[in-house]
DNA sequence: CAGACTTGCTTGAACTATCAACTTCTGCCG
DNA sequence: CGGCAGAAGTTGATAGTTCAAGCAAGTCTG
């Protein structure tokens, strides 16, 4: 199974130091539990993933309830394809429906029907409770505090409009 | 913020803070992409997932190159059931191959093979540059250090043990 | 040593994610 | 206008995950 001898990679890579490597596998292991462990939770007592809880709750702090589906996939760091889905299983739960935007025939709403906001304002305390005892209970003020520049520091690294943020004079 | 009939919960949750909102937000914005990131990168080059990835990782860093299956499920943070299906699939590509515990009948090792191996040592540039510019490269020594201990602490919180935790006159 | 319980691991069904088409519509450029 | 590139969103096939149930081998208890 010979893919290719390492193109594009003249000299030795440059290896994780023990330090990185004790990081990494502790970031590896805190965001796999973490996951889990909030998907299991809304699963038992919402009746759904994690990741769906979250587009509810973008859906709720949007205006009317609603949201275009490509706003929402870039809002929730999906892809509008896993959205769409997401989607369809939602309104079959009955807590979204979707809309045709009168300006673009191509658009779609995604709005947060009664029943869905309903279903948020009864699930979410139990939600707060599960991060609050998994994450900002246990963690000190300034932890906190470095825990978010770090995770903003991550996440535009990897926007995908990161294609042009090193050309800085076309901004 | 009336809400009202909160059965099973006395008093009025602690939501969380602007702030708190803030870095959560952060981190699942973060590790949402990385994971994304990381996955397509490994799927792209190596043809597995990242877990999948990290599962040959920890093989090959045992000796032997082999592990129980439950020590391996332990050690990556995931249930037995969905390692099983997870070897199985590595089994398929010929990356992995099970053994039968000779002490206890039920058991059964996972074990790295040589093409396991080799693609392994193929690849593994490939993701530590991946993981280097996504995270390492754009952190401080004192972020990098940060984050270790931050995810340290909520995975210690998580983990399946945790029960038995404030036992400690079981202990 | 029988019975009950536990541990180790697997299985199948239902669900969710990914990837590559595909449809429909918009905006643009001549 | 006509044509066409690109955007918005969906779809279906394939792959991965979860949950509950299951089997078989070990262990404990009286």
């Amino acid at each position: 199974m010979k893919t290719a001898p390492e193109p594009a990679r003249a000299d030795e890579p440059r290896w994780l130091t023990d330090q990185e490597q004790r990081v990494w596998r502790s970031y590896i292991e805190a965001t796999t539990l973490l996951e889990d462990h909030l998907d299991r939770q809304l699963q038992r007592d919402a009746g759904m993933p994690h990741i769906y809880y979250g587009l509810l709750v973008k859906l709720a702090e949007s205006p009317h309830r609603r949201l275009r589906m490509t706003e929402l996939a870039k809002s929730a760091k999906i892809t509008r394809s896993r959205l769409s889905h997401a989607v369809a299983r939602l309104e079959k739960s009955g807590w979204v429906r979707r809309e045709d935007c009168p300006s673009d025939k191509r658009g779609q709403f995604a709005v947060l029907t009664d029943e869905g906001h309903e279903v948020l304002r009864r699930h979410a305390p139990g939600h707060v409770d599960a991060v609050r005892q998994a994450v900002f209970d246990r963690l000190t003020p300034e932890q906190q505090e470095s825990l978010g520049e770090i995770m903003r520091i991550i996440a535009e690294g990897l926007e995908p409009s990161e294609a042009g943020a090193d050309l800085p004079w076309l901004r």
